[in-house]
DNA sequence: TTCGATGCAAATAGTTTGCATTCTA
DNA sequence: TAGAATGCAAACTATTTGCATCGAA
């Protein structure tokens, strides 16, 4: 399953500096490696084990599919990489670096990036009320988006 | 995929009150769909597909998984039966009724079961700084427990 | 020259689906 | 007795794993 990173994500600016990163881990640098590095970057947001593979629709060389989940797993778990579950499709996998989380809408199904920084006050009221110091990268907040709220909304009163 | 429910869920206190439902909304009582309502009640909690179908390791008769899905999902489809997913396992299902949320610890892996009333600050909270209208039953609540919060902030200070 | 990493294929887990048959309403 | 639901098996999606081979350090 999945190995769990514990400590903060490592923030990698770049292609060449990611790798260095997997150097000091220890960890070699190959060919289908730098590929997946590679598509994490191109992405620009969220990519599946198997658009990686296919190199993003053939907009990069890609691998094979079990090497890339075996590299996923790698540089999840020096904490470069990171993913998360939206709904029920794959997981998708994205650079640690900065924190972000996601919020998907149940009604219209647009998600939307939600910034470390909207979410301290949400953290913080979980922590009163549970407890739990709360980490929502890993799965989205699941909702109404305003829009739909109101429609739904709308749509009662009638 | 799933099929969501919108509108309040139905609560049922009982095998037959809950087949009343069934009746009501016109899906026919059959034995297999029988099994599928009965073993939700006696898990008092969550059960996979597999585990209904195993008739929840032989305490009742079973049937077969496919059938037990498409139960599932016709159960789920009229707001009678919901699921959630904790972690990389099966998706595990329980009755609708009563607003009840899950917290997973990252640390310990242990679960806790949540009130939906503890969840009217952190909603509110949501509401405020997303603008979303937040539902916490489908996916948990990530991140530490109070016990291992604490135990991670002590082995820092070292 | 040694292991770590790869590619390929087979295996596994979870879920869905086609179809002939059964059974409820 | 029409058509909803079942059981069984096959198909499918997502992910993992065994193993012979390759290549980075």
């Amino acid at each position: 399953v999945t190995v769990a990173h514990r400590g903060p994500p490592l923030e990698a600016a770049s292609v060449e500096e990611a790798i260095e990163v997997l150097r000091e881990r220890g960890l070699r640098m190959t060919a289908a490696r730098r590929l997946v590095v590679e598509a994490l970057f191109a992405a620009e947001g969220l990519a599946s084990a198997e658009q990686i593979a296919a190199g993003l629709d053939g907009r990069l060389p890609g691998s094979d599919v079990g090497s890339v989940y075996r590299n996923l797993e790698r540089l999840e778990a020096i904490g470069l990489v990171r993913h998360v579950h939206l709904g029920h499709g794959p997981g998708l996998y994205m650079l640690a670096g900065r924190e972000r989380a996601f919020a998907v809408c149940d009604a219209c199904g647009r998600r939307r990036t939600i910034d470390g920084g909207e979410l301290q006050q949400v953290r913080e009221t979980v922590r009163e009320q549970l407890g739990y110091e709360a980490d929502f990268t890993h799965f989205p907040i699941v909702g109404l988006c305003s829009r739909c709220a109101r429609r739904e909304a709308q749509q009662e009163r009638r």
